[in-house]
RNA sequence: GCGCCAAUAGCUCAGUUGGAUAGAGCAACAGCCUUCUAAGCUGUGGGUCAGAGGUUCAAAUCCUCUUUGGCGUACCA
């Protein structure tokens, strides 16, 4: 709808800087759109002629019964009912109704890669979440998407790790350096080593919170395969190394950091950035036309460095867009909860999942920006867990089928015919047509909260419609309405699955 | 010191590429269940968008400075 509406303006403006939004008041209009302004210096007219001119001519297109233009220089437009009604005909009737044409372009996604040295906390939570729903979005809109958990099997934490059950099984001080949380003592009864025993705890964690990974990448195995040699030569061969002190320098600043870096160290170690540089490697000859990193604030210092090796490694050619997701406080009756896996108290993802439920935790996680920290405390969304959005949003959905429940299957008869629509009716199901714009722009993004925010508002607009309007009416439902709550269940499904939701049809 | 992220109602947060009178939820107060689930709906009160300049038809949004907070600044991982 978009489209036809740029096509009709397309003679006198660049369709790319016009921009629809919904008007502040809907007495205003449907839909609007801000154009007036931008054509004041080559027409030579002021806002409103213009807008008025436009108005004039669009007011044919048969998809507004009405419009209008608006003081300063707004064009308001209102959707005709037969415009409605072929729009839901297509969700109803349609399958695919929903759905985008395929892209050719695969996108490499990573995310929560924690270090198997103990469970996952809640700041894992939150990048599994986010991460979780932006692969199923982009998968939505067209894109092939892989997911995949770098694991840090290789470095120093690990071999703490090793070093501390080793002291526990034999009775000795846990070293200075080691692990002191409880949480460790599990791996003792583990046959596993217990790097292998927490990978192990930690993908049982991810697949409880509904997490698809298509692979565990092990850092061990870079060093193993060579993989670290050969990305070190390549970028020999491309000249961006030097020696220095004995040490082997990546010129990182050729690509905007802020100074060079140590891949080698002087005595003959890699750093921690070396077999990192190599992992990025394996996802562009693996096909990744473009990266996505998810990373904890902590990390952030991390982004101008790997962002430098994959524009070196691929010559610029492979985009590598690194989100930082700004960390989780955890709160316990307004008491801060340390998460540091070296001290020794820790509530893991695991158990805060059993406290609130897989759904009310997503949900809370995604629908806050990740570059907001999030200050979360346990025992308020516990209290709060009948006031939560997650419910609020599923409830809609449960009374539909509640709805539904009570018709007999003979009388169930959806009737697309909108001629008559009560004003609730119809901005619920004006709302609904934005869906896939929502979901569009919620995926491009790399942001769910935006897909989270208009499923509320969706429910919102149901339940004003549920109020004030009887689907069955004196025990016979009321064909028309029944098409706008079989759409309205629809919408509500699609979207909760993308957020990988659950989609209760009785609560 | 330098860098990144933030600051919006009492609290938690929206406001996405600059658009019309800044919005929800919670909390407070006042109402609505003989009819499809009251985990719901309706109404009231609540704001120096951290502060100061600037950019323009238009700024919570973009630029500069200041203040406050989180994080980072290793030949650690």
């Amino acid at each position: 709808m978009i489209e036809k509406i740029k096509e009709t303006f397309q003679e006198s403006i660049d369709p790319d800087q016009i921009k629809l939004a919904p008007p502040p008041q809907k007495e205003m209009g449907d839909i609007c759109a801000p154009v007036g302004f931008l054509l004041t210096k080559t027409l030579k007219k002021n806002p409103f002629e213009i807008v008025s001119l436009l108005a004039e001519k669009m007011s044919s297109v048969s998809e507004f019964k009405d419009v209008q233009p608006a003081k300063p220089g707004y064009v308001n437009f209102f959707y005709s009912e037969s415009f409605i009604e072929e729009s839901v005909k297509e969700i109803l009737e349609n399958e695919k109704a929903l759905d985008f044409n395929p892209i050719e372009k695969t996108f490499f996604l990573e995310y929560v890669s924690a270090n198997p040295t103990g469970p996952l906390h809640i700041g894992h939570g939150r990048w599994a979440a986010l991460g979780d729903s932006a692969a199923r979005l982009l998968k939505k809109i067209g894109y092939k998407v892989y997911q995949e958990f770098y694991v840090n099997d290789a470095g120093n934490q690990v071999e703490n790790l090793k070093k501390t059950v080793e002291a526990l099984k034999s009775g000795k001080p846990v070293p200075e350096d080691g692990y002191h949380g409880e949480y460790v003592q599990d791996a003792l009864k583990s046959e596993l080593e217990p790097q292998a025993f927490f990978l192990e705890e930690q993908k049982k964690t991810l697949e409880k919170f509904r997490c698809a990974f298509d692979s565990f990448y092990s850092e061990k195995s870079l060093h193993e395969s060579g993989a670290i040699e050969k990305a070190i030569r390549l970028l020999k061969e491309k000249g961006v190394l030097y020696e220095q002190e004995g040490a082997l320098w990546f010129r990182s600043t050729d690509y905007g950091d802020d100074k060079d870096r140590v891949l080698i160290k002087s005595d003959g170690n890699y750093t921690y950035f070396a077999p990192d540089i190599a992992y990025h490697l394996t996802k562009i000859e693996r096909g990744g036309d473009e990266l996505i990193d998810i990373l904890g604030a902590d990390h952030h210092g991390y982004v101008k460095r790997i962002t430098a090796a994959v524009s070196a490694l691929s010559e610029k050619k492979v985009k590598l867009d690194i989100l930082i997701g700004q960390l989780v406080n955890l709160f316990r009756n307004g008491d801060p909860v340390r998460m540091s896996k070296r001290s020794g108290e820790i509530i893991t993802l695991d158990e805060v999942m059993d406290e609130i439920g897989v759904d009310a935790l997503r949900y809370i996680l995604v629908s806050k920006k990740h570059t907001q920290t999030v200050d979360f405390d346990l025992e308020e969304v516990k209290k709060q867990s009948k006031d939560n959005p997650v419910f609020y949003i599923q409830y809609a959905f449960a009374r539909i089928h509640s709805i539904k429940k009570n018709i007999e299957e003979k009388d169930y008869q959806p009737e697309i015919n909108f001629k008559n629509l009560e004003e609730s009716e119809r901005q619920l199901l004006l709302f609904m047509l934005r869906f896939k714009d929502e979901v569009y722009k919620s995926a491009l993004n790399f942001d769910p909260q935006i897909l989270a925010a208009y499923l509320f508002d969706l429910a919102s607009l149901f339940h004003q419609f549920y109020e004030k309007n009887r689907v069955i009416d004196q025990g016979n439902p009321v064909k028309y309405r029944l098409a706008i709550i079989e759409t309205v269940s629809k919408v509500l499904e699609e979207g909760l699955s993308l957020l990988g939701m659950a989609a209760p049809k009785r609560m």
